[in-house]
DNA sequence: TTGTATGCGTTATCAT
DNA sequence: ATGATAACGCATACAA
C-alpha cells in the first residue's frame, strides 16, 4: 500500500488535517508547533510520502500536465520537437502525455488520454490535422505549432513561408540558379507551402518545373522517386526545392546513388533544420524553425494563463549550407 | 464545468448510481429497465461525458498509464523508438507519460510526474542511468530496453552484443578488413560494446586500434572529431567500427568532407539501424535492434501482468549496406 | 495549536 | 429496477 497523509498522521498520532497543512507548507501560515512540523516532515521523508495525484486532481488543483498530440512521429522534426518540448516543460514543472499518429486519421477514442485528464493545456504539433480534432479539446486552452486552419480556436505558431519563399527566390538567384524542379506532394500543408515557394521564384524570374509524387509515397520515399525517375543526367536542373529536410534528403540520396554531384551538378533545398540535415555530408541548405523558443513561448504562457487566439508568423532564417 | 455523472442524473431524474450502472457497461448483469438504459446512454453521448481519470483512480482502478523514461532524445535511436512506443502502447489502451533527460544526471524531483501517478508500468528507454533512479520505482513494475546494470530489479532487453560482434568480425574478415579503428566514448555502455566488439576482432585476427573521443563530445561529434583527427589520407585503417549509429553517422561525414570515399577507401559500420542509417547515402552497415518486437512483447506482458525479473538477449541482425 | 466535517467524481455495497 | 451511502486521498472551512 502506498503511504498516504492518513498512514503518516496513524503513525504519529495526529489528525490527517495536520499533516496535510504541514506536507502543503502552509504551516506557518496558520500556525503549526515546530516540533508537529518537523515530525511530520521527517516522518513523511521516512515511509517516502509521495502525493497522490488522483485525489489533488479530483479536489480541482491543476494537474500541471500539458497533453502532446503528434501527428508525424517518423519526421524527425517532430520527434526532435518532442524532445525539446518534454525538456522545456519538464523544467517548468509541467508533466506530459503524449498522443501520436502517423499517417491515419484520428478518432475520439484516441484522444481519450487527453479528453480523461485535467490538462493545463494541450500543445498540437504537426500540420495536418483537421477540425473535428479540435471540436473535441474545446475544454482545454490549446496552442499549436504548425500551420493551422481557418476559424480553428487555437493559438498558433506558424512559420512565415512567405518571407521564406522570398529569401530563397533571392539565395537561388545569387548563386545563377534559372531552373529550378519542386517537389510536389499529398500533404495539404506541405502543397501549400511548396506552392508559395514556386509563385516566389517565378516571380523572381526562375523557370520552376513540380513534380507530382504518387500518392501513398511517404517524404522521404517521395524526394528519392523524384530524383531516381525524374533528374536526367544530361538535362538536370539547377536546384530541387523541397517542402521538408526529409524531402531533400531522399533527393540527395537518390541523386548521390546516381553520381550525381551536389552541389556542383545540383542543388538541393529543404526546410525544418532537423538534426540530419546538419549531419549528412553535403549538409543540407534550410530554414531554421525556432522551436525552442516557440515552445519556450508557449510554456510561458501557460504559465501565465494567456490563452489569446491567434495566428503569429515566425521568422525562420535561411542556413546556408553546402548541399545548396 | 465538465459533465459528471451527477450532471446527467439530475437532467433526466435519476440516481447516480443508476447512470454509473449503465454508464461502466454492467447494465445487464445488475438489471436495469432497457428504456432507462437507452435514455441514459443518449444523454450522456449528447451532454458529452468523458469518465473522469482522476476519479476513477482514487477508486483503485488502473489508469492504464505507462511511464516512460527516455535517456537521450537526441539520439533519434530513442526519439523513433519512442513513436514505436507511443503507437503500440495507445493502441494496446494505454497513455504514455514521458520523462525525458539528455546529457545529465536524473535526480528524485525529476521523477515525480511518475511517482505521483498510479502507473501500470514504467519502460525505462536508454542504458546510461544507474541504480538510484530504480530504487524510486519499487512500487510498479520497470522495464528496460537496453543494458540494465547488476542487481537491478528491472524487466530487460538487451541486445545480444557478443553474437554481434562475432558476426561482424566475420564479415569484416569476408570483406579482406585487416585494420580497424574502433571510436570509444565516455558512455559505459558504449564502452562495454565496443570492447566486446574490439575482442571479437581481434580473436578473428584483425588488428584493432582505438581512438578515445575527448570527454564532453556527444555522440555525432565524437564521430566526427574522430574522423577530422585520426584519419590520416595516406595511412588508413579498412574500417572504422563504431557503437552505435549517430558515432558512425559523424565518422562518415567527417571522412566525406576530407573526401574520403566510402567504403572503397574506408568502411564503416554502427549500431541500432536508426532511420538515418538507411537515408544517407551511402546508407550505414549495421544492426538492427528489433524494437517493435520489443516493445510489442513489453506491452503483451503488461497487459497479462506478467512482471517477472530477468534479463533477456535480444538477436539484432547485421544489416549490411553500402558504408561496408 | 489541533481536530472534525465535508466534498471533489466514481463505484461497490447495501437497502428499498 | 432503482436509490442511498460510503469510501478512495487530499484540502479546506469551521469548531474546539
Amino acid at each position: 500500500m502506498r503511504v498516504t497523509q492518513k498512514s503518516i498522521a496513524d503513525k504519529i498520532g495526529v489528525s490527517v488535517s495536520l499533516v496535510c497543512r504541514v506536507l502543503s507548507g502552509r504551516a506557518d501560515e496558520i500556525g503549526v508547533a515546530e516540533e508537529t512540523r518537523k515530525r511530520v516532515m521527517e516522518t513523511a521523508e521516512e515511509m517516502g510520502y509521495v502525493p497522490n495525484l488522483a485525489a489533488q486532481t479530483l479536489r480541482g488543483k491543476p494537474s500541471r500536465t500539458v497533453g502532446v498530440v503528434v501527428y508525424d512521429f517518423q519526421d524527425s522534426f517532430f520527434s526532435d520537437l518532442v524532445g525539446h518540448l518534454q525538456r522545456i516543460v519538464h523544467s517548468a514543472g509541467y508533466s506530459t502525455v503524449i498522443v501520436g499518429f502517423t499517417d491515419r486519421e484520428i478518432d475520439t477514442q484516441d484522444l481519450s488520454p487527453l479528453l480523461q485528464r485535467a490538462l493545463d493545456a494541450v500543445i498540437v504539433v504537426g500540420s495536418d490535422l483537421t477540425g473535428n480534432v479540435f471540436e473535441r479539446l474545446k475544454h482545454v486552452p490549446v496552442f499549436r505549432i504548425g500551420v493551422g486552419f481557418p476559424g480553428e480556436s487555437t493559438i498558433c505558431y506558424t512559420a512565415d513561408e512567405e518571407r521564406a519563399a522570398s529569401e530563397l527566390a533571392s539565395y537561388l538567384k545569387e548563386r545563377q540558379v534559372a531552373n529550378v524542379m519542386c517537389v510536389r506532394h499529398v500533404s495539404p500543408i506541405l502543397e501549400r507551402r511548396i506552392e508559395g515557394m514556386r509563385r516566389a521564384l517565378e516571380g523572381a524570374g526562375l523557370r520552376v518545373e513540380s513534380i507530382v509524387a504518387p500518392k501513398g509515397l511517404r517524404n522521404f520515399e517521395a524526394g528519392f522517386w523524384m530524383a531516381t525517375e525524374h533528374l536526367k543526367p544530361n538535362a538536370l536542373p539547377d536546384a530541387v526545392v523541397c517542402a521538408i529536410d526529409l524531402i531533400a534528403l531522399g533527393v540527395i540520396h537518390g541523386a548521390l546513388s546516381r553520381r550525381i554531384r551536389i552541389p556542383d551538378q545540383l542543388k538541393v533545398t529543404g526546410f525544418d533544420d532537423i538534426a540530419v540535415s546538419r549531419q549528412i555530408y553535403p549538409p543540407i541548405t534550410t530554414f531554421a524553425q525556432p522551436v525552442v523558443s516557440i515552445v519556450e513561448r508557449i510554456v510561458e504562457r501557460i504559465g501565465k494563463g494567456d490563452f489569446e487566439i491567434g495566428v503569429e508568423y515566425v521568422y525562420c532564417p535561411l542556413l546556408r549550407r553546402l548541399s545548396c
